[in-house]
DNA sequence: CATTTGCCCGCAAACGTTTTCCGGATTGCG
DNA sequence: CGCAATCCGGAAAACGTTTGCGGGCAAATG
C-alpha cells in the first residue's frame, strides 16, 4: 500500500495529502476540504468520518497549496523599529501568542529606522503575501504606506495613519500616564523638570513631548528651553542627554524620558558624576519594559502595556482581514497608559535636609 | 488590455503572473521560469529579453506556487529559548540579515523553556514547510529532535546534537573565554571565585560550569561547594544567587556568571548591600550582550559573538539544504569566545588598601 | 402520485509555479 | 551533402488545495 497518489514513487514526497483522507473516508476531496474547514453545509455524520480519517492517516493540510488557491496565507506581518530594543521582544512575544492562538503565523521585521530596510521588509512581506501588517514602529515614513495601500491592504498603525478604507489605528493615550508622572513629581515638590524626547521625526515622540508640555502647564510649571532635550530612544542618546543636563548651570531636580532605554542611559550618564539618583535628581521612564524594575535604582516609569497593544493590534488586523469580523467597522482602538512608581523618584534635593535615605517614598501615585 | 489571464475578471486577483511576462517577451512560461531562476541552458539573448519584460510588467514570482511545486519554501526556522532575553534579539537580528541576504526568509519561535510550546513551534514550522531549522536554545529536549529527524530534515544545534545524516552542530569553545576570565581574575589576585551556573539541565550551562572548574584547577585554585550556585540565566536568578552569596560566612572576592543576565541580577542583588562592585567584589558575565557595557559599572564579560554564531548557523543550514553547497560535508562548526575587560572587575578587596578608585584597572586581559 | 424544492455531495476547474519530456533547429563531422 | 549529435525552447503534467456548479436524492407540496 503506497502512502500517496497514483504514481507514488514519483518524487521524494512522502507527505499525506487530502486525497489519502478522501480515499480512507470514502468521500471526495471536496468534502474533506469542507469538513476540515468546518463549513456548515457538510453532514455532521460525514464530517465525523472525515475527521476520523484525518486522525488515522495523520493528515495536515499543505499551507502553500491552501494559500495559493485561496489567496490568503494566514500570516500576519509585524514591523517594529528595533528588535534589540527590549520593548519590542516583549511586544512580539505577546503578539505572536495571540496570533498563533487565533490560527495565524507571524512574520517579523525590524526597520532599524532605515528606509531601505523598511522597503525591503515590505517587499518581502508582500511577496510572502501576508494577510495584513501591523506597523508598530511608532512613526513610519509616509512613503512606504503608499506602497502598501494600493489594494486596500489591511494595516494597523500606532498613533496615526492615513485615512483609508482598510487602515486601523491604535490610539495610545500618552496624556494619561504622563499627566500622572508630572503630577507625581509635582506632588513631591519638583519645580524644575526636564524632558528627554525621542527622535522628533517620530510622531509618537512628538506626542509624548506635547503631553509633557500640556501636563506641566496644567500644574502651573514652566519649561525653560534647555530643559527639553532631543534624544533618540537609545541608551546612548540618554547618556548624551545626561551630559547636556550636567553641563547646565543648574541641574533640574527631575527628568522625564520618552522611553525606558533613554532613562537607562540617563541613569548611566549620571553614574560617573557626583549626582545620585534619586537623592539629587529623580528619573522617570516610559514603556515599563521588564528591565525597568531591575535598574539601579528600580525605575519609576509610565507603563504602556504591550499586552494591551498586541491584543488590540491582532484584533484590529483580523477586523480588517475577515469580512465578517464583529468589529470590522471599528477604526480606532484605545490604549491606556499609567504610572508605576518605583525608586528612581524622590523629593527634590534640599527639600528635606538631612533626612536621607529612610524617607524614600514608596506610596503610589497621588490622586 | 486586461492585465492577466484569459478570463481576467474572474476574481479579485490583480497580480501579474509569469504568463504576462511570457506574452510580453514572446516566449513560453517555461523559458521565463528558467531565465528568472538563472538556469544556464537559456540563451543569453532571450534571457535579457525576459528580464526586460519582467521589469516592464513588474513581475514578482509567487512564493506560494513556487514552494508548492518545488517543495522548498526558502524559509529557515530559528528557535530560541527566550526572545525577551536580550541575547536572542541580537542573534535573531544577525541571523535574519544573513538569511535575507542569501534569499531566505526567517520564521522565529521562542520556546520559553516549555515543552508544549516547543512542540507546537515545531509543528508550526513543519506545517509551513521550512527548509531547515536552527535550534539555538542552548540545550534542547531530546524528544522533539526525534519528531523532526524523520525525513533527514536539515537541522543545526548548539553544542551537541544527535549523530544523524543531516544534523550539524555549532561547537562553542567555552573553555577559551572562561579560561581568560579566570586567569584575568587570578592575575588580579583573586583566590575565592564563585560561579553562578545556568539551569543545569541545559547542556551549555553544564559545559560552562565544567570549563570554569577546569580553568580554576589550571591556576591551582580550589572551589568550595558553596561557591557553585545554580541560577537560571535570568536576572531574578542572579539576584537570588547574590543573596546566597551574601549569606555566606565570607563573601568571595569575585563571581563569574554563566550569562550576562545573571550577572546583571547579581549586580542588582548586591546593590542594596554595603558591598560595592568592583571595590568589594568583582563580577564577570558571559555573552557580552549589548546591554553589558551600559551596566553600572560596565560589565567585564566573556564575549560569544552572536555574529559568529548566526553566520555559522546560516551557513550550516544551507550546507544541509543545498546539495551542491561547498561545505555540504562539514558537520561541526567552531565558535570562539574571548574575554572583554570593562569595569566590573578589580583587585580583591583589602589587597591594595587605601589606594581607592584611581587604581582601577583598564588594561586588557593578561597574557 | 407527480412535481417542486432544497440540501448535500462530487466533479472539475482553477491558483502560479517548476520540471520532465519531446521535437525542431543548428552544428559538426564524415 | 547527409547524418548524427547537441542544444534549447515549448507543451504539458504535476504540486495540493479551494470552490463554483450541477446533479441526485429525499422531503414537501399540490
Amino acid at each position: 500500500m503506497s502512502p500517496s497518489g497514483k504514481k507514488s514513487s514519483n518524487r521524494r514526497r512522502a507527505t499525506v495529502s487530502i486525497r489519502d483522507v478522501a480515499r480512507r473516508a470514502r468521500v471526495s476531496i471536496a468534502t474533506v476540504s469542507r469538513a476540515v474547514n468546518r463549513i456548515s453545509s457538510v453532514d455532521p455524520e460525514l464530517a465525523k468520518r472525515v475527521w476520523k480519517a484525518v486522525e488515522e492517516v495523520g493528515y495536515v493540510p499543505n499551507t502553500q497549496a491552501r494559500a495559493l488557491v485561496s489567496g490568503r496565507s494566514r500570516i500576519l506581518g509585524l514591523i517594529v523599529s528595533e528588535i534589540t530594543n527590549p520593548f519590542f521582544p516583549e511586544l512580539i512575544q505577546e503578539f505572536e501568542n495571540l496570533a498563533v492562538a487565533q490560527g495565524y503565523e507571524v512574520m517579523i521585521g525590524s526597520t532599524n529606522y532605515e528606509l531601505a530596510r523598511t522597503e525591503s521588509l515590505i517587499r518581502r512581506m508582500l511577496q510572502r503575501s501576508v494577510d495584513g501588517v501591523a506597523v508598530m514602529t511608532f512613526g513610519i515614513e509616509e512613503e512606504l504606506v503608499k506602497k502598501l495601500v494600493e489594494r486596500e491592504f489591511p494595516m494597523v498603525f500606532v498613533d496615526a495613519g492615513p485615512e483609508l478604507p482598510n487602515i486601523r489605528v491604535l490610539k495610545i493615550d500618552y496624556g494619561e500616564g504622563i499627566r500622572e508622572a508630572v503630577q507625581h513629581l509635582a506632588a513631591l515638590g519638583h519645580r524644575q523638570i526636564a524632558f528627554i524626547t525621542g527622535p522628533l521625526r517620530l510622531r509618537s515622540a512628538a506626542a509624548r513631548r506635547d503631553a509633557f508640555r500640556k501636563s506641566m502647564a496644567e500644574v502651573g510649571l514652566t519649561i525653560p528651553a534647555q530643559h527639553i532635550i532631543e534624544g533618540d530612544h537609545t541608551m546612548e542618546g540618554g547618556m548624551a542627554a545626561a551630559e547636556q543636563l550636567n553641563a547646565l548651570e543648574e541641574l533640574p531636580t527631575a527628568v522625564l524620558c520618552s522611553n525606558d532605554m533613554s532613562a537607562i542611559g540617563v541613569l548611566h550618564g549620571l553614574y560617573e558624576t557626583t549626582h545620585k539618583v534619586p537623592r539629587d535628581i529623580s528619573v522617570v521612564g516610559f514603556d515599563d519594559i521588564h528591565l525597568a524594575q531591575f535598574m539601579l535604582p528600580p525605575l519609576t516609569t509610565v507603563q504602556m502595556s504591550c499586552k494591551d497593544l498586541a491584543s488590540a493590534a491582532v484584533q484590529a488586523l483580523r477586523a480588517g482581514i475577515e469580512a465578517d469580523h464583529p468589529k470590522a467597522a471599528q477604526k480606532e482602538w484605545e490604549i491606556p497608559t499609567r504610572l508605576v512608581v518605583r525608586k528612581s523618584t524622590n523629593f527634590p534635593r534640599g527639600s528635606l535636609p538631612a533626612l536621607g535615605k529612610t524617607t524614600r517614598r514608596r506610596s503610589t501615585v497621588p490622586a
